[in-house]
DNA sequence: ACCTGAACACCGTTCAAGT
DNA sequence: ACCTGAACACCGTTCAAGT
């Protein structure tokens, strides 16, 4: 009973998986990933959560479609996967890799996602592919190539999750109680904190920059593999 | 009505939150982290679900609480988390680093709930401290023992996310005709996988030993770290 | 102080049914 | 071919109540 019109009498674009998995993507990206349930998703495509399931097999084929769109992004940024002739393999590597994790900034529940994933996406393998086509043409051998990409792990893809963040440590209202309280427990980390503090006192936040820090941690192990690369 | 009696009426032990974090840990070890439910783990301690509740606050702080108690015996197989006195920080990094991995190995879902964690433990952080220590008692600056401990991420604490398995690479059925297919979209991968099959066969599995690997990447972030530290 | 029963607001998913 | 309603078996959690 009663009319079915919204608004102006949408024809209504039928559901297909890439909206449904676009959608994801972007609940994700503005609600979080927590918010990424069947419900919530089809709430936001204006229908009901069981209609999801005629496109998507159920939430783990989901979450591997997600991940499939974030290896598209990379490799649309990255123009296409092909290995590239005739370059540094240092600097070709390392542009993918920060190529990717400008994607990770763009989507920052990916990484998390990524780490339960059982098995990779078949994208995601090409992607691995050609990191590692990068360094054998550039002469790695097999092993070597294949001790890199685990020495990379995340890296690879563009991030490293961050343990060592010290609980709370942004409010700095009662910083310099707190951080005497810790001073006998801790008295490293807050040494450490002290002296950054001292070089830049207003800042905390600039110090623990993650792409400084990310670039760090990358270019320590493409040195080392340069290293055993010439050693040979 | 009827009698209460199970078995040889147990005086039933009061609950606490050490026997809920123990049982927790040894349900996750048993059956899985996904095991670990309100309902389940009171069921394995003979009480019900929101009989939890009194001793632990919320299912989140019952993570937090077996990771504390995965911290500990870290602490325990190092013999403390002081810091040792005129040894090789290199080497005390690693002996640390390696015994941590070993307990991760224990608990083989510690890592991903390590990873959920939104603020370190204060164990946690006790634990970082002394890796810290042993760096800057032995000449580094704060700022490279603080890029050192990014540099290490999660292998500071004996792990590193294994995102490269690719598919499936178990069954050993078809592989002849699988890489064969996949030779054209994936021809490094596929040429590393041949090397590999031929050096040995029948074990794909020993190549890919993972403790190998993690040691071959920390050596690199240690070595990498250690000229870092000469060239001062 | 410690534990429980009933209930609530969520999940993912199945299945038979609608158009 | 595509979507839905009702239902099921789970979640974590609250709250008032039992001993």
């Amino acid at each position: 009973m009663a009319t079915k019109t919204k608004s102006t009498a949408q024809p209504r674009i039928p559901l297909s998986r890439d909206r449904v998995l676009g959608a994801a993507v972007k609940l994700a990206d503005d609600a979080g990933i927590e918010s990424v349930t069947m419900r919530k998703l089809a709430g936001e495509l204006g229908v009901e959560a069981m209609s999801l399931y005629y496109h998507v097999a159920n939430k783990e084929e989901l979450l591997d479609g997600m991940v499939d769109a974030i290896v598209g992004e990379i490799e649309e940024d990255c123009g296409g996967f092909a290995v590239p002739e005739g370059v540094n393999w240092k600097e070709a590597l390392r542009k993918r890799i920060l190529t990717a994790r400008a994607v990770m900034l763009r989507h920052r529940w990916a990484p998390g996602v990524l780490e339960t994933r059982t098995n990779m996406s078949a994208s995601m393998v090409r992607y691995f592919d050609t990191l590692l086509g990068i360094m054998v043409e550039a002469g790695f051998s097999y092993g070597l190539g294949h001790n890199a990409m685990h020495a990379l792990g995340s890296r690879a893809l563009g991030f490293n999750q961050e343990l060592f963040v010290p609980a709370d440590q942004g409010q700095e209202d009662q910083n310099d109680e707190m951080l005497a309280q810790m001073a006998d427990q801790l008295p490293y980390i807050v040494g450490m904190m002290q002296e950054i503090a001292h070089d830049d006192p207003d800042s905390m936040l600039g110090w623990c920059d993650d792409q400084t820090e990310f670039e760090f941690g990358l270019d320590l192990i493409l040195d080392g593999l340069d290293r055993l690369m010439n050693k040979n």
